[in-house]
DNA sequence: TGCTTTTTTACGGGAAACCGTAAAGTGCTT
DNA sequence: AAGCACTTTACGGTTTCCCGTAAAAAAGCA
Protein backbone atom coordinates (compact mmCIF):
# COMPACT_ATOMS: atom_id res chain seq x y z
CA UNK A 1 0.00 0.00 0.00
CA UNK A 2 1.28 3.46 -0.48
CA UNK A 3 3.08 5.39 2.48
CA UNK A 4 2.99 8.80 2.23
CA UNK A 5 0.25 10.53 0.86
CA UNK A 6 -0.94 14.52 0.68
CA UNK A 7 -4.82 15.07 1.42
CA UNK A 8 -5.87 18.33 0.35
CA UNK A 9 -9.62 19.27 1.78
CA UNK A 10 -10.16 22.45 3.68
CA UNK A 11 -13.50 20.92 5.66
CA UNK A 12 -11.35 19.48 9.18
CA UNK A 13 -14.59 16.90 9.33
CA UNK A 14 -13.88 15.78 6.21
CA UNK A 15 -10.50 15.61 6.07
CA UNK A 16 -10.27 13.90 9.73
CA UNK A 17 -12.65 10.89 8.36
CA UNK A 18 -10.63 10.15 5.40
CA UNK A 19 -6.90 10.60 7.64
CA UNK A 20 -8.77 8.15 9.99
CA UNK A 21 -9.96 5.71 7.08
CA UNK A 22 -6.58 5.88 5.35
CA UNK A 23 -4.76 5.15 8.33
CA UNK A 24 -6.15 2.74 10.29
CA UNK A 25 -8.02 0.69 7.56
CA UNK A 26 -5.30 0.74 4.46
CA UNK A 27 -2.19 1.01 6.67
CA UNK A 28 -0.98 4.16 5.14
CA UNK A 29 1.83 5.18 7.38
CA UNK A 30 1.50 8.68 6.71
CA UNK A 31 -1.00 10.77 5.52
CA UNK A 32 -0.58 14.73 5.56
CA UNK A 33 -3.40 17.50 5.55
CA UNK A 34 -3.59 20.47 3.59
CA UNK A 35 -6.02 22.79 4.11
CA UNK A 36 -4.89 25.61 1.39
CA UNK A 37 -4.20 24.70 -2.36
CA UNK A 38 -0.89 26.83 -2.01
CA UNK A 39 -0.05 24.83 1.28
CA UNK A 40 -0.47 21.83 -0.44
CA UNK A 41 1.55 22.99 -3.57
CA UNK A 42 4.19 23.68 -1.44
CA UNK A 43 4.54 20.75 0.63
CA UNK A 44 4.65 18.92 -2.86
CA UNK A 45 7.13 20.47 -4.18
CA UNK A 46 9.30 19.90 -0.35
CA UNK A 47 8.49 16.49 -0.25
CA UNK A 48 9.74 16.06 -4.03
CA UNK A 49 12.56 17.44 -3.72
CA UNK A 50 13.63 15.41 -0.96
CA UNK A 51 13.88 11.93 -0.41
CA UNK A 52 10.20 10.83 0.48
CA UNK A 53 8.14 12.58 -2.11
CA UNK A 54 4.16 12.18 -1.60
CA UNK A 55 2.93 8.53 -3.56
CA UNK A 56 -0.64 10.05 -4.27
CA UNK A 57 -2.39 12.93 -3.90
CA UNK A 58 -6.16 13.01 -3.06
CA UNK A 59 -7.71 16.42 -3.66
CA UNK A 60 -10.81 18.11 -2.92
CA UNK A 61 -11.91 20.53 -5.82
CA UNK A 62 -13.47 23.57 -3.87
CA UNK A 63 -12.77 25.28 -1.08
CA UNK A 64 -14.27 28.15 0.64
CA UNK A 65 -12.51 31.42 0.57
CA UNK A 66 -11.28 32.68 3.74
CA UNK A 67 -9.03 36.21 4.28
CA UNK A 68 -5.92 34.24 3.33
CA UNK A 69 -4.79 35.46 0.25
CA UNK A 70 -4.07 32.48 -1.97
CA UNK A 71 -2.79 31.43 -5.79
CA UNK A 72 -4.37 28.58 -6.31
CA UNK A 73 -7.97 29.19 -5.65
CA UNK A 74 -9.39 25.73 -6.36
CA UNK A 75 -8.34 21.85 -6.74
CA UNK A 76 -8.76 22.68 -10.72
CA UNK A 77 -5.91 24.95 -10.34
CA UNK A 78 -3.64 22.89 -8.32
CA UNK A 79 -3.64 20.01 -10.15
CA UNK A 80 -2.90 21.82 -13.42
CA UNK A 81 -0.20 23.26 -11.57
CA UNK A 82 1.34 20.31 -10.89
CA UNK A 83 0.76 18.84 -14.25
CA UNK A 84 2.46 21.51 -15.90
CA UNK A 85 5.42 21.04 -13.99
CA UNK A 86 5.57 17.70 -15.37
CA UNK A 87 4.80 15.72 -12.55
CA UNK A 88 3.10 12.63 -13.19
CA UNK A 89 2.06 11.28 -9.06
CA UNK A 90 -1.19 9.81 -9.19
CA UNK A 91 -4.16 11.84 -8.01
CA UNK A 92 -7.76 11.45 -6.82
CA UNK A 93 -10.46 14.07 -6.56
CA UNK A 94 -12.72 13.39 -4.41
CA UNK A 95 -15.33 16.25 -4.45
CA UNK A 96 -19.09 16.67 -4.55
CA UNK A 97 -18.92 18.07 -7.89
CA UNK A 98 -20.99 15.98 -10.73
CA UNK A 99 -20.84 18.39 -13.69
CA UNK A 100 -20.26 16.31 -16.24
CA UNK A 101 -18.04 18.96 -18.15
CA UNK A 102 -15.60 19.37 -15.58
CA UNK A 103 -15.48 15.56 -14.67
CA UNK A 104 -14.37 14.68 -18.21
CA UNK A 105 -11.56 17.71 -18.15
CA UNK A 106 -9.88 16.24 -15.35
CA UNK A 107 -10.02 12.68 -16.66
CA UNK A 108 -9.04 13.78 -20.47
CA UNK A 109 -6.75 16.51 -19.98
CA UNK A 110 -4.97 15.70 -16.47
CA UNK A 111 -4.58 12.32 -16.53
CA UNK A 112 -6.12 11.71 -12.72
CA UNK A 113 -6.57 8.21 -11.66
CA UNK A 114 -9.66 8.24 -9.92
CA UNK A 115 -13.20 10.62 -9.49
CA UNK A 116 -14.62 9.79 -6.05
CA UNK A 117 -18.16 12.06 -6.04
CA UNK A 118 -18.99 12.59 -2.08
CA UNK A 119 -21.98 11.44 -1.35
CA UNK A 120 -23.68 9.12 0.95
CA UNK A 121 -20.60 6.18 0.32
CA UNK A 122 -17.59 8.72 -0.45
CA UNK A 123 -15.19 7.35 1.79
CA UNK A 124 -16.66 3.60 0.93
CA UNK A 125 -15.74 4.88 -2.57
CA UNK A 126 -12.42 6.53 -1.91
CA UNK A 127 -11.25 3.32 -0.18
CA UNK A 128 -11.65 1.43 -3.54
CA UNK A 129 -10.18 4.07 -5.55
CA UNK A 130 -7.34 3.73 -3.13
CA UNK A 131 -7.24 0.27 -3.45
CA UNK A 132 -8.01 0.61 -7.17
CA UNK A 133 -4.56 3.16 -7.95
CA UNK A 134 -2.17 1.29 -6.05
CA UNK A 135 -2.90 -1.64 -8.01
CA UNK A 136 -2.70 0.06 -11.55
CA UNK A 137 -6.07 0.52 -12.16
CA UNK A 138 -8.40 3.54 -12.53
CA UNK A 139 -11.81 4.22 -10.23
CA UNK A 140 -14.94 5.73 -10.89
CA UNK A 141 -17.77 6.60 -8.82
CA UNK A 142 -21.23 5.12 -10.15
CA UNK A 143 -22.82 7.97 -10.69
CA UNK A 144 -19.99 9.46 -11.98
CA UNK A 145 -19.63 7.22 -14.61
CA UNK A 146 -22.80 7.33 -16.35
CA UNK A 147 -22.53 11.20 -16.16
CA UNK A 148 -18.61 11.32 -17.96
CA UNK A 149 -20.04 8.63 -20.15
CA UNK A 150 -23.74 10.27 -20.58
CA UNK A 151 -25.11 12.70 -23.21
CA UNK A 152 -25.96 14.90 -20.20
CA UNK A 153 -23.16 16.35 -21.09
CA UNK A 154 -24.22 19.70 -22.78
CA UNK A 155 -22.56 21.94 -23.61
CA UNK A 156 -22.36 24.89 -21.48
CA UNK A 157 -19.31 27.05 -22.40
CA UNK A 158 -17.72 29.41 -20.18
CA UNK A 159 -19.14 32.18 -22.55
CA UNK A 160 -22.96 30.32 -21.44
CA UNK A 161 -22.43 30.77 -17.81
CA UNK A 162 -20.34 34.02 -18.16
CA UNK A 163 -23.91 35.65 -19.84
CA UNK A 164 -26.15 34.06 -16.91
CA UNK A 165 -23.55 35.29 -14.53
CA UNK A 166 -24.08 39.02 -15.94
CA UNK A 167 -27.99 38.34 -16.22
CA UNK A 168 -27.87 37.85 -12.50
CA UNK A 169 -25.96 40.46 -11.12
CA UNK A 170 -28.67 42.67 -12.80
CA UNK A 171 -27.22 43.96 -16.38
CA UNK A 172 -29.73 44.17 -19.47
CA UNK A 173 -29.20 42.17 -22.51
CA UNK A 174 -28.63 45.10 -23.85
CA UNK A 175 -25.91 46.23 -21.46
CA UNK A 176 -24.22 42.78 -21.79
CA UNK A 177 -24.09 43.01 -25.58
CA UNK A 178 -22.13 46.18 -25.40
CA UNK A 179 -19.54 44.92 -22.56
CA UNK A 180 -19.17 42.00 -24.37
CA UNK A 181 -17.93 44.35 -27.49
CA UNK A 182 -15.79 46.35 -25.31
CA UNK A 183 -14.05 43.17 -24.27
CA UNK A 184 -14.11 41.47 -27.68
CA UNK A 185 -16.15 38.62 -26.74
CA UNK A 186 -17.67 36.58 -29.59
CA UNK A 187 -20.77 36.67 -30.09
CA UNK A 188 -21.79 39.74 -28.78
CA UNK A 189 -24.95 41.09 -30.50
CA UNK A 190 -27.96 41.18 -29.13
CA UNK A 191 -29.47 38.77 -31.45
CA UNK A 192 -27.00 36.11 -30.69
CA UNK A 193 -27.53 36.99 -26.87
CA UNK A 194 -30.93 36.14 -27.20
CA UNK A 195 -30.35 33.48 -29.18
CA UNK A 196 -28.26 31.58 -26.58
CA UNK A 197 -30.25 32.08 -23.72
CA UNK A 198 -33.11 30.61 -25.37
CA UNK A 199 -30.85 27.56 -25.82
CA UNK A 200 -30.01 27.50 -22.45
CA UNK A 201 -34.00 28.58 -21.43
CA UNK A 202 -34.05 24.96 -23.71
CA UNK A 203 -31.81 23.08 -21.88
CA UNK A 204 -32.63 24.48 -18.55
CA UNK A 205 -36.31 24.52 -19.26
CA UNK A 206 -37.03 27.85 -18.14
CA UNK A 207 -39.30 30.01 -19.57
CA UNK A 208 -37.63 33.60 -18.95
CA UNK A 209 -34.82 34.87 -18.28
CA UNK A 210 -35.74 35.00 -14.47
CA UNK A 211 -36.42 31.28 -14.20
CA UNK A 212 -33.02 30.79 -16.51
CA UNK A 213 -31.26 32.37 -13.63
CA UNK A 214 -32.71 30.73 -10.79
CA UNK A 215 -32.24 27.10 -12.34
CA UNK A 216 -28.94 27.95 -13.30
CA UNK A 217 -28.41 28.86 -9.34
CA UNK A 218 -29.84 25.40 -8.47
CA UNK A 219 -27.51 23.77 -10.67
CA UNK A 220 -24.87 25.50 -9.36
CA UNK A 221 -23.68 26.69 -13.07
CA UNK A 222 -23.27 30.14 -11.46
CA UNK B 1 -20.22 14.08 29.20
CA UNK B 2 -23.36 12.45 26.98
CA UNK B 3 -23.34 9.12 26.81
CA UNK B 4 -25.91 8.25 23.64
CA UNK B 5 -25.72 10.62 20.86
CA UNK B 6 -27.56 10.58 17.38
CA UNK B 7 -25.88 11.86 14.34
CA UNK B 8 -27.66 12.86 10.90
CA UNK B 9 -25.46 13.44 8.22
CA UNK B 10 -25.84 11.56 4.60
CA UNK B 11 -21.89 12.15 3.69
CA UNK B 12 -20.22 9.10 5.02
CA UNK B 13 -16.70 10.47 4.59
CA UNK B 14 -17.88 14.04 7.63
CA UNK B 15 -19.99 10.85 9.58
CA UNK B 16 -16.91 9.05 10.48
CA UNK B 17 -14.32 12.42 10.95
CA UNK B 18 -17.42 13.49 13.50
CA UNK B 19 -18.11 9.57 14.92
CA UNK B 20 -14.33 9.38 14.89
CA UNK B 21 -13.78 12.40 17.25
CA UNK B 22 -17.02 12.26 19.31
CA UNK B 23 -15.94 8.61 20.46
CA UNK B 24 -12.43 8.75 20.71
CA UNK B 25 -11.51 12.56 21.85
CA UNK B 26 -15.02 13.30 24.16
CA UNK B 27 -15.43 9.59 25.61
CA UNK B 28 -19.41 9.42 23.88
CA UNK B 29 -20.21 5.40 24.03
CA UNK B 30 -22.75 5.11 21.81
CA UNK B 31 -22.63 7.29 18.53
CA UNK B 32 -25.41 6.24 16.28
CA UNK B 33 -25.55 7.63 12.39
CA UNK B 34 -28.71 8.23 10.33
CA UNK B 35 -27.61 9.13 6.90
CA UNK B 36 -31.46 10.17 5.95
CA UNK B 37 -33.78 12.19 7.58
CA UNK B 38 -36.56 9.90 8.16
CA UNK B 39 -33.81 7.12 9.34
CA UNK B 40 -32.83 9.63 11.63
CA UNK B 41 -36.93 10.37 13.11
CA UNK B 42 -37.43 6.60 13.35
CA UNK B 43 -33.98 5.90 15.62
CA UNK B 44 -34.92 9.37 17.27
CA UNK B 45 -38.50 7.83 17.99
CA UNK B 46 -37.50 4.22 18.92
CA UNK B 47 -34.93 5.51 21.48
CA UNK B 48 -37.24 7.73 22.63
CA UNK B 49 -39.55 4.96 23.59
CA UNK B 50 -37.32 2.86 25.16
CA UNK B 51 -34.80 2.79 28.55
CA UNK B 52 -32.21 4.92 26.39
CA UNK B 53 -33.45 7.69 24.43
CA UNK B 54 -30.38 10.28 23.14
CA UNK B 55 -29.63 12.82 24.64
CA UNK B 56 -28.44 15.39 22.16
CA UNK B 57 -28.92 15.51 18.05
CA UNK B 58 -26.23 16.69 15.96
CA UNK B 59 -27.41 16.93 12.30
CA UNK B 60 -26.63 18.29 8.89
CA UNK B 61 -28.99 20.64 6.98
CA UNK B 62 -29.57 19.74 3.39
CA UNK B 63 -29.20 16.16 1.90
CA UNK B 64 -28.07 14.97 -1.03
CA UNK B 65 -31.61 13.80 -2.56
CA UNK B 66 -30.97 9.78 -4.37
CA UNK B 67 -33.40 7.64 -5.52
CA UNK B 68 -34.72 6.76 -1.72
CA UNK B 69 -38.80 8.50 -1.28
CA UNK B 70 -38.49 10.01 2.02
CA UNK B 71 -40.92 11.96 3.72
CA UNK B 72 -38.71 14.42 5.53
CA UNK B 73 -35.95 15.78 3.01
CA UNK B 74 -34.07 18.66 5.21
CA UNK B 75 -32.75 18.41 8.36
CA UNK B 76 -35.05 21.77 8.79
CA UNK B 77 -37.60 19.42 8.50
CA UNK B 78 -36.35 17.02 10.75
CA UNK B 79 -36.13 19.39 13.28
CA UNK B 80 -39.43 20.91 12.75
CA UNK B 81 -41.13 17.50 13.53
CA UNK B 82 -39.12 16.61 16.44
CA UNK B 83 -40.23 19.79 18.09
CA UNK B 84 -43.66 19.81 17.18
CA UNK B 85 -44.04 16.21 18.45
CA UNK B 86 -43.04 17.99 21.86
CA UNK B 87 -39.45 16.87 22.04
CA UNK B 88 -36.53 19.13 24.31
CA UNK B 89 -33.76 17.20 23.30
CA UNK B 90 -30.70 19.67 22.82
CA UNK B 91 -29.78 20.08 18.99
CA UNK B 92 -26.66 21.09 17.67
CA UNK B 93 -26.97 22.13 14.05
CA UNK B 94 -23.71 21.38 11.68
CA UNK B 95 -23.90 22.82 8.45
CA UNK B 96 -22.30 24.92 5.70
CA UNK B 97 -25.65 26.84 5.65
CA UNK B 98 -24.31 30.33 6.35
CA UNK B 99 -27.59 32.20 5.32
CA UNK B 100 -28.71 34.43 8.12
CA UNK B 101 -32.34 34.28 7.92
CA UNK B 102 -32.50 30.54 8.27
CA UNK B 103 -30.04 30.57 10.66
CA UNK B 104 -32.17 33.12 13.26
CA UNK B 105 -34.81 30.73 11.99
CA UNK B 106 -33.69 27.88 14.19
CA UNK B 107 -32.55 29.69 17.14
CA UNK B 108 -35.54 31.55 17.66
CA UNK B 109 -38.09 28.95 16.77
CA UNK B 110 -36.55 26.00 17.49
CA UNK B 111 -34.29 26.30 20.56
CA UNK B 112 -31.12 25.00 18.81
CA UNK B 113 -28.47 24.59 21.49
CA UNK B 114 -25.28 25.16 18.96
CA UNK B 115 -24.82 25.94 15.15
CA UNK B 116 -21.69 24.86 13.68
CA UNK B 117 -20.71 26.03 10.62
CA UNK B 118 -18.70 23.44 8.53
CA UNK B 119 -15.51 25.05 7.76
CA UNK B 120 -11.44 24.60 8.02
CA UNK B 121 -12.74 24.30 11.73
CA UNK B 122 -15.49 22.79 11.92
CA UNK B 123 -14.99 19.72 13.85
CA UNK B 124 -13.20 21.83 16.37
CA UNK B 125 -15.72 24.11 16.55
CA UNK B 126 -18.30 20.88 16.91
CA UNK B 127 -16.17 19.71 19.99
CA UNK B 128 -16.58 23.21 21.47
CA UNK B 129 -20.12 23.13 20.53
CA UNK B 130 -20.75 19.75 22.38
CA UNK B 131 -18.93 20.94 25.61
CA UNK B 132 -20.84 24.19 25.79
CA UNK B 133 -23.95 22.11 25.20
CA UNK B 134 -23.66 19.73 28.01
CA UNK B 135 -22.86 22.30 30.23
CA UNK B 136 -26.25 23.90 29.44
CA UNK B 137 -24.67 26.68 27.52
CA UNK B 138 -25.58 27.80 23.97
CA UNK B 139 -22.57 27.90 21.19
CA UNK B 140 -22.49 29.93 17.87
CA UNK B 141 -19.02 29.42 15.26
CA UNK B 142 -17.69 33.04 14.70
CA UNK B 143 -19.06 33.65 12.08
CA UNK B 144 -21.90 33.02 12.44
CA UNK B 145 -22.54 35.17 15.40
CA UNK B 146 -22.03 38.07 13.30
CA UNK B 147 -24.47 36.78 10.48
CA UNK B 148 -27.55 36.25 12.82
CA UNK B 149 -26.57 39.76 14.64
CA UNK B 150 -26.09 41.17 11.42
CA UNK B 151 -28.42 43.86 10.36
CA UNK B 152 -28.82 41.90 6.70
CA UNK B 153 -31.97 39.97 8.23
CA UNK B 154 -35.10 42.25 7.37
CA UNK B 155 -38.39 41.32 7.68
CA UNK B 156 -39.40 39.89 4.85
CA UNK B 157 -42.93 38.01 5.35
CA UNK B 158 -44.27 34.91 3.65
CA UNK B 159 -45.72 37.26 1.23
CA UNK B 160 -43.09 38.13 -0.04
CA UNK B 161 -41.24 34.88 -0.53
CA UNK B 162 -44.18 33.64 -2.07
CA UNK B 163 -43.91 36.30 -4.60
CA UNK B 164 -40.09 35.67 -5.21
CA UNK B 165 -40.59 32.28 -5.60
CA UNK B 166 -43.24 32.29 -8.43
CA UNK B 167 -41.14 34.40 -9.96
CA UNK B 168 -38.30 32.02 -9.65
CA UNK B 169 -40.94 29.46 -11.59
CA UNK B 170 -41.14 31.25 -14.12
CA UNK B 171 -44.25 33.14 -13.52
CA UNK B 172 -45.19 36.82 -15.08
CA UNK B 173 -46.25 39.09 -12.67
CA UNK B 174 -49.79 39.23 -14.57
CA UNK B 175 -49.93 35.51 -13.50
CA UNK B 176 -49.14 36.03 -10.58
CA UNK B 177 -51.77 38.26 -9.74
CA UNK B 178 -54.17 36.23 -10.92
CA UNK B 179 -53.17 33.67 -9.39
CA UNK B 180 -53.79 35.14 -6.23
CA UNK B 181 -57.03 36.21 -6.97
CA UNK B 182 -57.87 32.97 -7.36
CA UNK B 183 -56.52 31.86 -4.27
CA UNK B 184 -57.69 35.18 -2.26
CA UNK B 185 -54.20 36.06 -1.66
CA UNK B 186 -54.28 39.85 -0.72
CA UNK B 187 -52.89 42.29 -1.51
CA UNK B 188 -53.42 40.92 -5.64
CA UNK B 189 -53.21 43.49 -8.03
CA UNK B 190 -50.53 43.79 -10.61
CA UNK B 191 -49.87 47.69 -8.88
CA UNK B 192 -49.47 45.85 -5.58
CA UNK B 193 -46.90 42.96 -6.91
CA UNK B 194 -44.98 45.73 -8.57
CA UNK B 195 -44.94 47.88 -5.72
CA UNK B 196 -43.63 44.68 -3.66
CA UNK B 197 -41.56 43.72 -5.87
CA UNK B 198 -40.07 47.46 -5.49
CA UNK B 199 -39.29 47.52 -1.70
CA UNK B 200 -37.54 43.86 -2.38
CA UNK B 201 -35.42 45.71 -5.44
CA UNK B 202 -34.61 48.44 -2.78
CA UNK B 203 -33.49 45.94 0.90
CA UNK B 204 -31.94 43.68 -1.94
CA UNK B 205 -30.28 46.13 -4.10
CA UNK B 206 -31.41 44.74 -7.16
CA UNK B 207 -32.01 46.32 -10.66
CA UNK B 208 -34.43 43.65 -11.86
CA UNK B 209 -36.72 40.93 -11.90
CA UNK B 210 -33.63 38.88 -12.60
CA UNK B 211 -31.12 40.06 -10.54
CA UNK B 212 -34.09 39.74 -7.19
CA UNK B 213 -34.05 36.19 -7.68
CA UNK B 214 -30.30 35.94 -7.92
CA UNK B 215 -29.91 37.52 -4.83
CA UNK B 216 -33.03 35.85 -2.75
CA UNK B 217 -31.35 32.70 -3.84
CA UNK B 218 -28.61 33.81 -2.51
CA UNK B 219 -29.24 34.49 0.63
CA UNK B 220 -31.74 31.39 1.06
CA UNK B 221 -34.87 33.32 0.61
CA UNK B 222 -36.11 30.94 -1.89
C1' DT C 1 -68.62 60.02 12.73
C1' DG C 2 -65.05 62.71 10.13
C1' DC C 3 -60.21 63.03 9.36
C1' DT C 4 -55.67 61.35 8.48
C1' DT C 5 -52.59 57.74 7.23
C1' DT C 6 -51.67 53.61 4.97
C1' DT C 7 -52.63 50.15 1.72
C1' DT C 8 -54.37 48.68 -2.49
C1' DT C 9 -55.63 49.42 -7.13
C1' DA C 10 -55.64 51.80 -11.71
C1' DC C 11 -53.53 53.71 -15.64
C1' DG C 12 -50.04 55.33 -19.11
C1' DG C 13 -45.62 55.68 -21.25
C1' DG C 14 -41.06 54.11 -22.13
C1' DA C 15 -37.61 50.27 -21.67
C1' DA C 16 -36.53 45.60 -21.95
C1' DA C 17 -37.68 40.96 -22.88
C1' DC C 18 -39.65 37.71 -26.00
C1' DC C 19 -40.29 35.53 -30.54
C1' DG C 20 -40.14 34.75 -35.37
C1' DT C 21 -38.00 35.58 -39.73
C1' DA C 22 -34.41 36.78 -42.72
C1' DA C 23 -30.09 38.60 -44.18
C1' DA C 24 -25.03 38.75 -43.75
C1' DG C 25 -20.86 36.60 -42.57
C1' DT C 26 -17.64 32.34 -41.78
C1' DG C 27 -15.70 28.18 -42.50
C1' DC C 28 -15.44 23.89 -44.85
C1' DT C 29 -15.71 20.79 -48.87
C1' DT C 30 -15.43 19.81 -53.47
C1' DA D 1 -14.56 29.59 -57.05
C1' DA D 2 -19.02 27.79 -55.98
C1' DG D 3 -21.88 25.37 -52.96
C1' DC D 4 -23.16 24.19 -48.52
C1' DA D 5 -23.82 24.25 -43.55
C1' DC D 6 -23.44 26.90 -39.67
C1' DT D 7 -22.92 31.08 -36.98
C1' DT D 8 -23.73 35.71 -36.22
C1' DT D 9 -26.33 39.80 -36.90
C1' DA D 10 -30.43 42.64 -38.09
C1' DC D 11 -35.15 43.96 -37.62
C1' DG D 12 -40.19 44.28 -36.46
C1' DG D 13 -44.00 43.12 -33.63
C1' DT D 14 -45.90 41.72 -29.26
C1' DT D 15 -45.68 40.99 -24.42
C1' DT D 16 -43.89 41.95 -20.08
C1' DC D 17 -41.31 44.77 -17.06
C1' DC D 18 -40.29 49.14 -15.06
C1' DC D 19 -41.54 53.57 -13.04
C1' DG D 20 -44.20 57.51 -11.95
C1' DT D 21 -48.51 59.48 -10.69
C1' DA D 22 -52.98 59.33 -8.85
C1' DA D 23 -57.42 57.60 -7.49
C1' DA D 24 -59.98 54.28 -4.56
C1' DA D 25 -60.30 51.50 -0.56
C1' DA D 26 -59.08 50.20 4.04
C1' DA D 27 -57.34 51.01 8.49
C1' DG D 28 -56.21 53.82 12.49
C1' DC D 29 -57.59 57.54 15.50
C1' DA D 30 -59.75 61.73 17.87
Amino acid sequence: MFKKVLLVEDEDTVSYGIRTMLEQELGIDEVVIAKYCDEAYLKFQIAHQSQRPYELLISDLSFIKDHTPLQLDSGKALIEKIRASGHHIPIIICSVEKKPNMIKHFIETHQISAYVLKGRNGLRDLKKAVHSVYHGSNFLSEKVEQLAKGKNTFEIANYDTSLLKHLSQGLTQDQISVLFKTEGVSPSSLSSIEKRLNRLKDILMAHNNVQLVANAKDLGLI
